[in-house]
DNA sequence: AGAGGTTACGGGCAGCGTAAGGATC
DNA sequence: GATCCTTACGCTGCCCGTAACCTCT
């Protein structure tokens, strides 16, 4: 059957190069993909790819086929955006994001991608922005939220939010009681901040670097809720958002220190390749940015958030 | 759902303004129809044409719509025409002749498009010309052999083939035994041949007129079959293709006449409206071309084609 | 041995056709 | 009342997912 199903189908395996990850994408099973190319190329009396063992190639139809695809997807995309009211976009979009967006206005990026595209099924990916990166550049993300930009040109970046990182830690870790401290006061304990890829880690390490305090400990985690524990339990200092903490900032648990260096800001960024064919990329990535202002105007009441999520990870 | 399917289904509603319409045309019940385009009205969140009673008209949104979905069927249109193998092509092709192609080569040429398209399902619409070209003109048919040319630019006209009239009739019909007989000696009986509205009818009327014999009976008919009935009956003299009753004039059941005025030969047209999502039209009026001279070449045996056509027709 | 594509088979659901209902001319 | 679209409903057939199989690296 040439419909539109089998045609995007086609697209999906012949970008990812397999029937498996098209399968993945399109959240069906393998079987299923095999069933729809097969009639594909039965209606159309063509092979379209080489099996070869364990990799698959165009056959000469389907590079000629998959050129019409696109453009047969790119005119789907449009009637939906310009003909289809925007608030019943259906379909699947595979959001990225740093676990630091997941502690502060990912919920309420949500609330709003739910409340503006009912229809719409949201998957989301948390994992390190340099992870993101590659799923990005695979296709198996939509948009991604990183720390650094996406070099091809191919793909567009925003600034979408800066959070001030501050230096925090438990009451029960015992500092100089100084009205500001040096990098040397801090340097008996470990510092706990982002894992070793990020900027604040590297600006950090830079820092004790130059103040010739090389052997100062480092714990990077690419977990926030591990950050948070390990600051909790006065294993050290901690540099992240105090956004993220500041129910515990609040209740005395975690305080803030005032240390000579302030480390800059962390820039998030959002990314995706622009294209008829992923236009709610754009809308979303708006979204996104309204979410991070409204956040940072009135930071939601965490508590529902970040807690259970410390329960519940490891 | 926005597929191909149901964009097709509203192309033709809205083409054919109605959903009863686009039903016969698709060959399916209206019920689905509406099904169809209450999911696309459904999935795009908007109306696409107003029910206002007895005729339907586009929202502006359907408007918008037709022209994206129209883009849509040329694009499939084309993948089926340069990816796909010709000899899959599949569909419905629905074309329109005139009762004299049915007794010469129509059946070669079904026997050319079953062969070069086995997929390809044939309607064969059979009527008299001008209610053949009302037909292309409502889109009703994608092809039709005409008589005269349609004459909206937007056809394509092609001539395909020329069929020499002779006059005939029954050895029981007493005529002078002249070598070469005049009008007036056919006046006495009625002429036979095609109906009032054809090239021949009004060329034999106005020889007729020219010679002073304005009382000379005229039998128009709008079937062959009758026409043959009538001349075998000996009920007059009949204008018709010879090669259409050859069998008749090889046992001698009907003889070919010498009348001093020969009748022009009536040329066949096929039109079609060429566009992409209609390419098969161009492809068919070639194999009609082709069928229409392999059958002046060696006319087939037809007595199976149009003796038992005599015995059931009315 | 493991990853990836194909084939076989049972179940669920979309979409069809029949039939009845409503609206407009 | 006639025509045309809609709604209701039972059913069929397609497509999906599970599972076993095959083929390459």
């Amino acid at each position: 059957m040439l419909d539109l199903k089998n045609l995007e189908t086609f697209v999906w395996v012949a970008r990812l190069n397999g029937f498996r990850a098209a399968a993945d994408r399109l959240n069906t099973t393998q079987p299923a993909i095999s069933t729809r190319i097969a009639g594909l190329e039965r209606d159309l009396g063509a092979r379209l790819f080489d099996r070869r063992g364990r990799q698959i190639i165009l056959t000469s139809k389907g590079i000629e086929l998959l050129a019409y695809a696109e453009r047969m997807l790119v005119l789907k995309a449009e009637i939906v955006q310009n003909v289809g009211n925007p608030a019943s976009a259906s379909g699947l979009l595979r959001l990225g994001v740093p676990e630091t967006i997941v502690h502060t206005w990912l919920p309420v990026l949500i609330e709003r991608i739910a409340a503006a595209y009912p229809e719409l099924t949201l998957d989301i990916e948390v994992d390190s922005s340099p992870s993101l990166k590659a799923a990005l550049l695979a296709e198996t993300l939509d948009v991604a939220v990183l720390f650094a930009p996406v070099d091809e040109p191919r793909f567009t970046t925003r600034s979408i939010c800066s959070f001030p990182l501050a230096w925090v830690a438990s009451a029960k870790l015992s500092l100089p009681k100084r009205r500001q401290l040096s990098l040397a006061d801090i340097a008996g304990w470990p510092v706990i901040t982002f894992r070793r890829e990020t900027p604040p880690y590297q600006e950090i390490r830079r820092l004790f670097a130059r103040d010739g305090l090389a052997g100062a400990r480092m714990f990077g985690s690419s977990s926030i809720a591990a950050m948070v524990r390990l600051a909790l339990d006065g294993v050290g200092a901690c540099v992240l958002p105090p956004v993220i903490v500041q129910t515990e900032l609040g209740d005395g648990r975690l305080k803030q220190l005032n240390v000579e260096h302030v480390i800059p800001a962390i820039d998030f960024l959002i990314c995706f390749r622009p294209s008829p064919a992923n236009y709610l990329a754009e809308a979303i990535s708006k979204l996104a940015a309204e979410s991070a202002r409204a956040y940072a105007r009135a930071p939601a009441n965490r508590s529902k958030i970040l807690i259970p999520k410390i329960e519940n990870e490891d």
